[in-house]
DNA sequence: TGTATAGTTCGACTATAATCGAACTATTGA
DNA sequence: TCAATAGTTCGATTATAGTCGAACTATACA
């Protein structure tokens, strides 16, 4: 049961966490855990074959936005929203409101 | 007296925007123009060569964070704070808390 | 002990972005 | 009109990131 190395809150750095939000197949990721946690990698794929979404995936990770837990064949994803808010307080929230603005649909990326 | 384009506040991109702030250089640049504005290019630079400066300048005007104003033979520099506000709401000061988290002078990254 | 499923890793390729010197433009002020 | 100053533009180089197929790992379940 290998599970995923996470950073440890203090360690989160905030131009990787608004690096790993700038990219509009992440944003709409987190969007979407926002809606409905935890969440496997597969529902969130978007099309994307499985090494970019895993790419994607690692990304948020390592800026401390989404944690992962390995259970039995899935990984199951949720925001690190608590630790996020201790960190930078409103940080996650103040983007997803403004990700909002947009109709989530009209944002996800096809895939190339 | 060549003006700058900037971006009518509608147009702003949330993803140009994170993606702006989310160069430390960049952001550096926007944590100072907080403290004092407007302010021309030069006293900016930190060290990099004026075509790098006009270039991250460039990235920050195109995302609608920085207006730049031709005043004689200087260009001065301002955060379009109150639009950015207007269209999104409370995430430049939230950006800009989180990052007076770390003091300014342990971000600004030297040229290389 | 297969076999299917979920996701990772690897390696190659491509695209985007940062960096910088050099030449250029616009304005001021002597 | 000439020199100085502020910043842009250009073109080349390098670095970083995204994309994707193929092979791989780990677990579950028959």
């Amino acid at each position: 049961m290998k599970q995923y190395e996470h950073p440890p809150a203090d360690a989160f750095e905030l131009t990787a966490i608004l690096h790993a939000l700038a990219d509009p197949y992440r944003l709409s990721v987190v969007r979407r855990l926002a809606q409905a946690q935890p969440q496997p990698c597969a529902p969130l794929q978007a099309g994307r074959p499985k090494s970019s979404t895993s790419h994607h995936f690692m990304v948020l990770r390592k800026a401390g936005i989404v944690r992962t837990e390995v259970v039995g064949t899935t990984h199951m994803n949720s925001l690190r929203d608590a630790e996020l808010e201790a960190r930078f307080p409103g940080l996650l929230a103040t983007v997803l409101k403004a990700a909002a603005m947009t109709p989530l649909e009209a944002c996800v990326p096809a895939a190339s």
